[in-house]
Parts: C-alpha cells; sequence; structure tokens
DNA sequence: TTAAGTAACTTGCAATAAGCAAGTAACTAG
DNA sequence: CTAGTTACTTGCTTATTGCAAGTTACTTAA
C-alpha cells in the first residue's frame, strides 16, 4: 500500500457541527465523491476506468477527490505492476460500509425518478453489489 | 399549499446519466440540501429555525435551496396565518422517503467519525426520526 | 528508431457557485 | 414612533468547478 500518509490521526468532528449527517456532508457532499465510490463498489479499480464511467468526471477533479478519499481513510492505493507502473484503488472496510448509504440512494432514486437503472439491473450487472 | 409550480411535469433523467445515484446527487449532492433535509426531520419548520441551526447556512443559499427542494417536489410551503404572513415548511412523501438516506448517514458517521453525536442521542431529542 | 498510443496525472484559466454583509418589506409589541 | 422579528433579496468577494492542454513514463506496431 503507497500514499497511505497515514499519520495515526483519526478523522473526526473538525467540520461544521458534531451531527454526523453534517460530517458525512464535509466528506461526501458533492457531485463527484460518491460517484467514484459506486464505482468502487461496482469493481472498478483505476483511474481510467473511473474517468470512463458515463458522468465524465474531469481529470483534475477526480485526482482530487482520490486524494481526499485516501486522506479520509475510505479508499487506499495500491500498485499492482512495475514497468509501466500501473495503480489500483480499493475501497476499505470504512469505504465498503458506505455501500448503505449508496443503496438506500438507489431505493429513492428508483422510487421517485422515473427512468433511473433499477437495482435488480445493478445488481445483474454488479452481483457483489448484493 | 403555495408556490408549488406544479407544472405537471414530473422529475425525470435528465441528468449526467440515468444512475438513480447521480441522480440523487444532481439533487441533493451539496453540503447543505441534506441539512435542510434533516432539520425538517427533525420537526424544524420555519426559515428561521433552518437558520438557527449550528451549521449555519447562509441566508441566500438557504432561500435558493428552499426554492429547489419547492421544484424537486421534496417539501412543500404552506402559510399558516395571515398578518403577519407565516410560512411553514413539510417535508412531502418523497422527501420523508430521504430519512433512509439519512439514517445510513447517520449509522456511517456513528460508526467512523469519532464524536458524532450517536443515534440514540439524536432520537432521544427527536422521537417521531425513529 | 521512431511514431503513435495508453495510463495517470498536473497546470492554467474561464465560468459557476459559495459565503458574507447589508438591505428590504411587512408586520408586532412597547 | 422606535425597536424587534420573519422571510427573504442584492451586491460583492472568494473559492470551487469544469474544460483543454500539457507531462511523464512506459508499450506496441511500422
Amino acid at each position: 500500500m503507497i500514499d497511505s500518509k497515514n499519520t495515526g490521526k483519526e478523522a473526526s468532528v473538525d467540520g461544521r457541527s458534531p451531527c454526523p449527517v453534517a460530517c458525512c456532508l464535509d466528506l461526501l457532499g458533492d457531485k463527484w465523491t460518491l460517484l467514484v465510490v459506486r464505482d468502487l463498489l461496482l469493481g472498478k479499480t483505476t483511474y481510467s476506468e473511473f474517468q470512463k464511467s458515463p458522468e465524465g468526471i474531469p481529470t483534475n477533479i477526480l485526482a482530487e477527490r482520490l486524494k481526499r478519499l485516501l486522506a479520509a481513510g475510505i479508499i487506499e492505493k495500491s500498485q499492482y505492476q512495475e514497468r509501466p507502473k500501473r495503480y489500483a484503488y480499493h475501497l476499505t472496510a470504512k469505504g465498503n460500509d458506505l455501500r448503505q448509504v449508496l443503496s438506500s440512494m438507489i431505493d429513492w432514486g428508483n422510487k421517485y425518478i422515473p427512468g433511473t437503472v433499477s437495482r435488480e439491473q445493478i445488481e445483474a450487472m454488479a452481483p457483489q453489489l448484493k
């Protein structure tokens, strides 16, 4: 594992308030971060795979979000190949537990936004989600 | 009910992709929107109550978010008093169903961000959350 | 051996959004 | 008639996004 910058300092309330929702949003409250987590849950692991997602995340935003997720201990980065150097990102246990947040968003989206891809279709494509 | 601007047009996929998560984030993916939903779930109903929350939402942002939530059919606005005119905001069924999203954020926050106020404490303050 | 291609980024800059302070309208209470 | 409250709006500065282009380090095909 590289780039982990583990200083021994745990994440804790340092944001706007001690509310767990506010703290979540300080970390994840934007249009892109949870889409990267979604891609990781779907089994994607590399920078270029994240870039290929249909939403089209800008490359500088992707790089910055990966750094933030790394710093927050939600993902880890590993080199899986020397010459040429290639990197894989994976969710930590902390990141994996965001599954429930994403899951409830899928249910809400399916229920209230017509035309969204259904949980069943998603799970058919990515059985590891279940 | 006022200000509903119900044009008969339903919310549907019009954003970045047909992914329910991406659609959720198009609507709710920022640092403030879900905090307003949280306050509504906690029983707050007026503009000034939202403003008094510890995170300190800027007044122009609050006004804009309320308009967005209204337009999305997540909340509704009603006048509960004539002279002086006073308004109350409430969650619709669509808004109420965001409860599960918030709930999973509470659990994740409690588990991974030390110092956040616990679900038990929150439920003790606001029993209607359960 | 060289030109084109891929992966994983970084840099520069214009456009959009956030954050802050102040102002406004319509009242009420003293 | 002065101060206070509620529910906002307006103006302006600063921060964040989004887009395009550039970079480094390699590989593969001609």
